[in-house]
This record gives C-alpha cells, structure tokens and sequence, in this order.
DNA sequence: TTTCCTTCGGCACACCGATACGCATGGCTG
DNA sequence: CAGCCATGCGTATCGGTGTGCCGAAGGAAA
C-alpha cells in the first residue's frame, strides 16, 4: 500500500496523538472529516496502524529502572530457541526482546521499580528461561529519550505511482 | 496518586486500547461512563497517562530493522553529556537512548529500512553526534517481542492507603 | 451516637463528534 | 468519448461525551 503526503501526514499526527478526533485530524491534514475517516480506516485495515495504545509515566507507576539483559543460549538449535521465545512471550514483565547478531543471542529490555524488584523479576522470570548459558545485564541510569513515533518524510511523491504493485 | 483497584484495570485496559470509548470502559471495570471518566481524567491530570499514541506496524512502513548502538564518550563532564543529549534529542531517527551504568555510556536504538538506509543514518545522524569516542553497532535480526504496557499487579489493596501522603 | 464534611458514584440532559449515506469531480482506460 | 474507479464533499442521524446535581458511604470530632 502506497503512503501519499496525506497519509503520511495522518499517520505522523497519530502517532503523536492517537486520540485526536476525527473532525479535528481532518482540519490538520486539509481534508473533509469523511474523507479523513476513510483514509483512517483504511490504514488500519492495512494493518499500518497496529493498535492505539496509552503510555503510562513509568516513573509515576513506580517503574524507574530499565534494564537490559543480553542472553547467549546453549545452543541454536530451532527447538531451543522456540522454547526460549516461547517463554519470554508469556512473560510480562520481560518488555522487549529482540534476537540479535553478533555477540549475544538476545537483548531484553526490563522495566523494575527498583533493585529489590529486579532481584524478584530475576529470579521469577528470567532465571525461569530455558535454554540459557550466559547472562550479562546493563542498568540504564535514565531514560534520555523515548519515542514510539517513527519519522515519515515530507518528501516523497504526492501520489501513490505505480499502485499496480498489489 | 494511589492507584486502587479499579484505576489499575482501567491503566491496564487503556495501555492495550487506548481508543476505546468511555462507556464500554465503564462497562468493563465496573463504573458508570461519568464515574469512569472522571478517573480517566484523573489519571492524565496526575500524569499517570502520559500520552495516547498510535503505534504502526515498523515493517509495513519499511523500518524492518532495529539497530542498537552502544556509545562511549570521550569525557564524562557535564558539557559533554548535556552537547550529547541535546544533539540526540534533536535527531527524529533515534528511536530511544539511554544513560547507561557499565561499560558503554548511552545506548541508543535505531529504526532503518535496510543496511543501506543505516548508512544514512550513521552519516547524518550518528556520526555528527558531539564528544563521541567509541561505538559499537548490534543489529536485531527480528523482534521477538515489543511490549508498551506495564504489568499492574491485581493484588494489592482496593483503596487507597495512608493516602495523607500527599 | 450524632453531626458535619469530604469523597465518590449514579443519573439525566444538552451538545458535539462519529459515521454512513448520496452526490460530484477528475483521472485513466478501452 | 464513454464508462469506471478512486476520492472528496456535504448532510443527516445516532451515539458518546461531559457536566451539574443528588445521594450514599466513610471518617472525624464533639
């Protein structure tokens, strides 16, 4: 699906304010409230927009500390990994987690309230992951920035082209 | 700001869905729509809900990779990290950054279409960065898992308590 | 215990925005 | 040139939002 310069100006407003009423996103990107909708809807039936969502004050809810783990398995084998993978997908407190090239088999972000908490996050979660061989974590001090926007260039053509391209 | 019970299921609820309207809310925690969106208010004006945002799918927008690079300055006095932050803060294509403990100072996550599109983004953003001595670059092969929502344990106690602590 | 006071939820109503039409326009194709 | 498809606009209706008011529950003090 091809972005035009409306889409893209729809999508970087929401993603700065997933709430913003329709009426109100029609007059910033210079469309009738119908049309808007319709092109809303349709990047959510594309899937580009994936969900709309509230981001908690992480300091507020008493989660200050973020934490990474890199993670090294005993072995690559598929069955190792799926069972690894498996485990952290149930885990909620395991935030992020990425598979990665390179040193590390996977980098995990977790948010901890504080020292204690990480000792409980550790021993109830991440020492429960199977599979694993070496465990080296980082302690953030601060979150400098975070963001979940993505930018969207202005440029680009106005037009879809060559829509063709199903 | 005590969180009972009921502010915790609506966070909970919020942090998955962020668009859903104040009276199935209500229905779902068990309020009236006016009681729940008082709370709803409530909980922005404390800060507790720091923002709504739409999250897009990174692949359907051609951001496939997530890069981390890990960075070391060459001093640690305050101008140095304040040039860096303030230099980070102003690039739209470093996702996150954080003040690290440990071996690295920063570490940073970066979103890029492909290796060829990392390439821009190490020359005009990474590379212009100020007081920079040493940087290592991951690159995740696949996210396993992206979480934005906080756990908020059920337990705990329904209302608020000692709540004279202001 | 009684009374006051504060807090919080429910109810009802007025209004605003979302949503679903039908119609108009413009570009592309056969 | 005719027809089709995509896309935008305006309108009408419906549902949700948000406010004002009341009443219930709980705590404190006399």
């Amino acid at each position: 699906m091809p972005l035009d310069r409306i889409d893209r100006r729809i999508l970087e407003r929401l993603q700065r304010d997933g709430r913003i009423a329709n009426a109100d996103l029609a007059e910033v990107v210079g469309l009738s409230a119908s049309a808007c909708l319709r092109r809303v809807r349709a990047l959510e039936e594309a899937g580009i927009i994936d969900r709309y969502v509230a981001l908690l004050d992480q300091s507020k809810i008493g989660r200050r500390m973020d934490i990474f783990v890199e993670i090294s398995l005993k072995s690559q084998s598929n069955e190792t990994l799926s069972a690894f993978e498996e485990a952290v997908a149930r885990s909620t407190e395991i935030m992020e987690c990425h598979l990665m090239a390179g040193d590390a088999d996977y980098l995990l972000r977790i948010a901890a309230a504080d020292p204690v908490d990480f000792e409980r996050i550790h021993r109830d979660h991440l020492a429960r992951l199977p599979g694993v061989s070496r465990m080296r974590t980082s302690f953030a001090i601060r979150a400098v920035s975070k963001n979940t926007a993505f930018p969207l260039p202005e440029a680009g053509p106005d037009l879809p082209q060559q829509a063709k391209a199903k």
